[in-house]
DNA sequence: GAACTATATACCTTTTGAGGTATATAAGCC
DNA sequence: GGCTTATATACCTCAAAAGGTATATAGTTC
């Protein structure tokens, strides 16, 4: 069933902090990185098992990888991606992610344009901003 | 993280069937065995699951014991719950086991007061209907 | 008390997944 | 080509969970 398989994403908390920060935009691996605090090895498995169900999609951008959830959406995923944003700022550690994003994502305006709410298709601009 | 345990529920079919079905109602084990087509033991270590984790309570009515959803709910099993409820129609077995609940529901009216969406604090009456 | 019914638990096997270390790949810069 | 950065994969270990068989418990009926 397609309602089990959004379920086994969300049954993880890393991979709940990976999805409540891609509803604020999009992201790359190192920022994902740097905004949770964990290995990069860590994330980069639970955005595989997300890929592989489903939630997220990603494209290449120069040397990052931009990880966002999918355009076209299920019913069910629209629905639990809502009451996921609904639910998920109860979680103290989620809401300290989301501010961080917030910083971040001012920082890096203009330089990482790809990561973050714009949905631009620009070439990569130098360095990551990392 | 409270959100976690009940994704952790929600991540297996048969617990998903479970929940859909109690959404419906209180059931006795062996209605919920009736509707599933699943192995008693196999239903009763999800229901264990699904107690540990706080998705369900029981009470114990003469041989049966009556499993419901809890009556007190947090924000976040409360939005779950209701997404379940839009979202698990979707699923041609989730479908089904609702229709079998109705007809066994009118067929046990009366007799298993119990189990039902009526709350009413009978003594057990006889035989289970099973 | 013996038989029966409803439910739970113990024990086992197998699968899944999480996390870690080390290494590979891919693309950019010099 | 060699170095560097970003990301992915291979391989390992450990824990959790799923499902099955057999058995225990608790309460009912006779």
């Amino acid at each position: 069933m397609q309602l089990v398989r959004i379920y086994q994403c969300l049954c993880d908390h890393t991979r709940l902090r990976i999805l409540n920060l891609l509803l604020g935009g999009p992201l790359c691996v190192c920022h994902l990185q740097e905004i949770l605090g964990e290995p990069q090895v860590k994330i980069s498995k639970h955005l595989r098992y997300l890929r592989a169900h489903g939630l997220v999609e990603s494209r290449k951008v120069g040397l990052w990888r931009i990880y966002r959830l999918p355009a076209r959406r299920s019913r069910e995923l629209s629905a639990n991606l809502r009451c996921l944003q609904d639910c998920a700022a109860t979680d103290q550690q989620v809401r300290a992610d989301t501010a961080k994003q917030k910083k971040l994502q001012s920082r890096i305006a203009g330089v990482a344009p790809f990561c973050g709410p714009q949905k631009t298709t620009l070439s990569p601009v130098g360095r990551c901003a990392c």
